[in-house]
RNA sequence: GGGCCCGUAGUCUAGCGGUAGGAUGCCCGCCUGACGCGCGGGUGAUCCCGGGUUCAGGGGAAACCCGCCUAAAAAUCCCGGCGGGCCCA
């Protein structure tokens, strides 16, 4: 009864169609046991606001449809949807909106609040992506359960038995006041008033004084090298010479060095290990030796400084400086001071012992292993390669924070001060802050004291085994060892594709010697309007309820597909949605028509032109499955609309109405079948290719017209046969409806009024010709020419 | 500071060596037995700027293959700039 719908799509029946769906239990994994199997690793997105950004939201929308799609191809997939809780940001906003410092509190207290503050999102974000359509299976434990958090340890466990997991000390950004090691997210910066001082050094092999500028000189003890730009005419005669630094004397090489700006103070740079973030990077550029005088509370402690506190060390190299003639002057200046978020107190870079995997060694294995990974588009292997060729140290992983896994380790401290490293078992969640110690651990250290760590694990430790997690390996349906690492895909932004992509490379390595998953799908990013990106601090976040509560879901979702070209940054834009929600209307409007014709019993004999309409339809379906087969939907998303709107509803309804309704008898009834079956084939088709992207008005329509889902309905490839039409017939049709369309527009005719010539068009139309005669109302088609060309080729005339 | 990607009508976008297609907007017309959130026609782009390189068509259902006289092929390839995005430091 698809034909008594209104000629409007109400929002409202998409609510309905969810909770219907919710009912019919569609989203829950199913593994039928029979059926191929496919992974989907669905990115568990950070939880730092109650509802995600419309970019954000596209981007699970596609996955959804490639999930649709598939599971209309006769595949069990599994889609989960769960939460990335761990990790700072949260920590941040907790301590933010109770004005806490999270180790003044107890460290229960402060998980738990945490936990609350991510609970109270998570239903919301959660309920906007379903409002969107999206048939994930939703999995309440997000990468804060015990349930993820056992298996995360548990590969720590592993990896650490295995040796690819160590100890050592590496170079970190400190708050001395705070005495904690500070992530990236937890540096400010402050404009600061200080002074630039111009200090003589010496050059060792020339003995002429050169003057550098630095606004630390207390690091004077820690400098290393001294750099110039490799550009800078002035100073490309000290490349490979030495200075001697003040005040202890100290020789380091003078090297040249992009960093270097010839406008900045004299153009010569002094680097000492570690003034700030980018001489640590110099450091590591020109692998510089490290020298370390500050300590963990912010002083200096070699040295004849020694004791001092950064800033009584300042005032006194000063003036030891100025005594001994070698401040030359001192210019007031205002820069950026990174800063403790927290305390304000200028940040030092100290060293403390942190864990690393191990991944400089094996480079070339995993640069190797891409080869194994499928890239949607292709030219992403490379970022993930390039990145894999620049790294140069080893992966750290332990963070002194809090709401993350633990580190799961036990110090076994001897009668005799050593501290020994106890790992457990693996297989539950181990807490060794607050826990007691397995067994197994107290079993290891009969002769010391046990002392849990007290570190956490990097997020991405976490997020890195998600292949994994998707997969079920922790759950009763584990379909794990079935589907690794062949069947799982990996969607994903090119924004993380150095973290999370390598990561979960180097991860699955080092576990399985083997890739984490066969497909990689790279989405571009969603930007706004002017193509910015989405930032709450930008006050440019487009919500994903505003537009979808205006247009509706399945517009929202053309819009998605529309614009989000594979691997290609896509705007949010009005117009489209807009131009989507017209389009559900065409076709529940097409459906409308078509359905309102009884369906016909069998295949008739059909007509040249339905033929030709077939071999369309052939190729059109052939490019559609292929796409979403790679994982794009825009491509179907445009070849859907283009072929539904303007070549079936334009042309091939309008020229096969009026055999379909046959009032005057005109046409055979093997004529009107083949009509009416043709329009039958095509519209069935052509919703079940639509129904990935627009699932809501599809399954409306074909629940009215057949009484099931379209979602359990497959799509099959198009037959063979359809191949057989001439679609160039189709083509040729199309020019000859506009042509007496420009005619009868620039007569003032109305397009249903009778013209009374013959339409005269080449031989190789005359299969359609008694369809275009009812059509445009001619008295007669003939083949050839006629008196008056009305088209541009000359292939159409009037006479 | 480094790397990668992008820059086509008012707006959004396709094409990625051979007459620049579409959508939306705007203008005009229609009222055609599914749809005015409709139908038809028209309008609108020196393809960001500057420089460089380089013109042949033929065969095949197609992916693709073989080629290049001449006054004559670049949005598309290369270099530089400007503007935007992202990642890294």
């Amino acid at each position: 009864m698809a034909h008594r719908l209104p000629t409007r799509w109400d929002i409202k029946w998409e609510e309905d169609l969810i909770k219907t769906w919710e009912r019919e239990g569609r989203f829950k994994t199913k593994i039928s046991g029979n059926k191929p199997v496919f992974v989907i690793d669905t990115p568990p997105p950070y939880l730092s606001s109650n509802r995600p950004h419309i970019g954000q939201t596209a981007s699970y929308a596609h996955f959804d449809m490639i999930a649709r799609f598939l599971r209309m191809r006769g595949v069990d997939v599994v889609f989960p949807f769960y939460l990335d809780r761990n990790g700072l940001p949260i920590e941040v906003q907790v301590e933010k909106k109770y004005n806490i410092v999270a180790h003044e509190v107890p460290r229960e207290e402060f998980l738990r609040l945490c936990k609350e503050q991510l609970d109270s999102y998570e239903g919301e974000f959660v309920a906007s992506l379903r409002r969107w359509g999206l048939s994930f299976d939703y999995w309440p434990n997000g990468t804060d359960s015990p349930e993820y958090r056992r298996m995360t340890q548990r590969t720590f466990v592993e990896l650490w038995r295995r040796g690819l997991i160590y100890e050592a000390e590496r170079p970190t950004p400190w708050c001395p006041r705070c005495r904690t090691a500070l992530a990236e997210p937890e540096i400010e910066y402050k404009e600061e008033e200080t002074y630039l001082n111009y200090i003589k050094f010496k050059v060792q092999e020339t003995g002429e004084d050169i003057v550098i500028a630095t606004t630390r000189p207390e690091l004077l003890p820690a400098t290393v090298a001294v750099i110039f730009n490799p550009e800078d005419e002035r100073y490309k005669r000290l490349n490979g010479l030495h200075a001697v630094v003040p005040p202890e004397g100290q020789v380091v090489p003078i090297l040249p060095h992009r960093a270097a700006n010839p406008q900045y103070g004299t153009g010569l740079v002094m680097i000492s290990t570690f003034g700030d973030t980018r001489d640590l990077m110099i450091v590591n550029d020109l692998k510089l030796p490290i020298k370390i005088i500050v300590d963990e509370s912010g002083r200096i402690k070699t040295g004849r400084y020694a004791g001092l506190s950064i800033r009584e060390a300042r005032a006194k190299i000063i003036e030891d400086l100025k005594a001994a003639g070698l401040l030359v002057k001192q210019e007031k200046l205002v820069h950026n001071v990174p800063i403790c978020w927290r305390c304000k107190t200028p940040i030092e870079i100290i060293v403390t012992r942190e864990l690393f995997v191990r991944q400089v060694e094996f480079k070339e294995a995993l640069i190797k292993l891409t080869e194994k990974m499928e890239f949607y588009p292709p030219e992403y292997r490379q970022v993930l390669v390039d990145w894999i060729k620049s790294l140069e140290l080893d992966w750290p992983v332990s963070r002194r924070r809090y709401y993350a896994t633990e580190v799961p380790i036990w110090w076994c401290v001897k009668p005799n001060g050593e501290r020994v490293p106890i790992v457990p078992n693996g297989g539950e969640y181990y807490q060794p802050w607050r826990g007691e110690p397995p067994a197994e651990v107290k079993e290891a250290c009969k002769d010391g004291k046990l002392e849990g760590d007290t570190r956490v694990l990097d997020t991405w430790f976490d997020s890195s085994i998600s292949w994994m997690y998707a997969s079920g390996a922790t759950k009763d349906f584990n379909v794990f060892p079935k589907v690794y690492p062949h069947s799982i895909m990996r969607p994903q932004g090119y924004d993380i594709i150095r973290t999370w992509l390598y990561y979960s490379l180097l991860r699955a390595f080092l576990l399985f010697g083997d890739v984490p998953f066969r497909y990689v799908r790279i989405n571009g990013m969603g930007l706004d309007e002017k193509g910015e990106a989405m930032h709450k601090s930008k006050g440019n976040v487009v919500d994903p309820l505003a537009p979808m509560e205006k247009y509706g879901a399945d517009a929202v979702r053309f819009w998605a597909a529309a614009a989000g070209r594979l691997g290609t940054d896509y705007r949010y834009n009005e117009n489209v949605i807009r131009e989507g929600k017209e389009f559900v209307n065409k076709v529940l409007n097409i459906s409308r028509f078509v359905f309102s014709f009884p369906a016909p019993e069998a295949q008739p004999q059909l007509t040249a032109v339905d033929k030709a309409m077939l071999a369309r339809l052939y190729n059109v379906a052939k490019k559609v499955i292929a796409a979403y087969s790679q994982f794009d939907v825009y491509e179907p998303a445009h070849a859907l609309y283009d072929f539904v709107w303007h070549d079936f509803a334009d042309h091939y309804i309008e020229l096969a109405k009026t055999r379909a309704y046959n009032r005057e008898g005109v046409f055979t009834r093997e004529e009107q079948n083949s009509a009416i079956w043709t329009l039958y084939t095509v519209l069935r088709y052509s919703l079940k290719l639509l129904a990935p992207i627009i699932p809501f008005v599809t399954d409306k329509i074909w629940r009215e017209a057949f009484g099931k889902s379209i979602h359990d309905e497959s799509i099959e490839d198009p037959p063979e046969w359809w191949r057989e039409g001439d679609e160039g017939l189709f083509e040729l049709v199309k020019k000859i409806d506009s042509a007496v369309w420009r005619y009868k527009n620039k007569r003032g005719m109305s397009l249903a009024d009778r013209l009374d010539a013959v339409l005269y068009v080449p031989e190789t139309a005359m299969p359609a010709a008694r369809d275009l005669k009812y059509m445009h109302k001619v008295v007669d088609v003939r083949p050839g020419r006629g008196r008056e060309q009305i088209d541009e080729e000359g292939l159409v005339w009037l006479g």
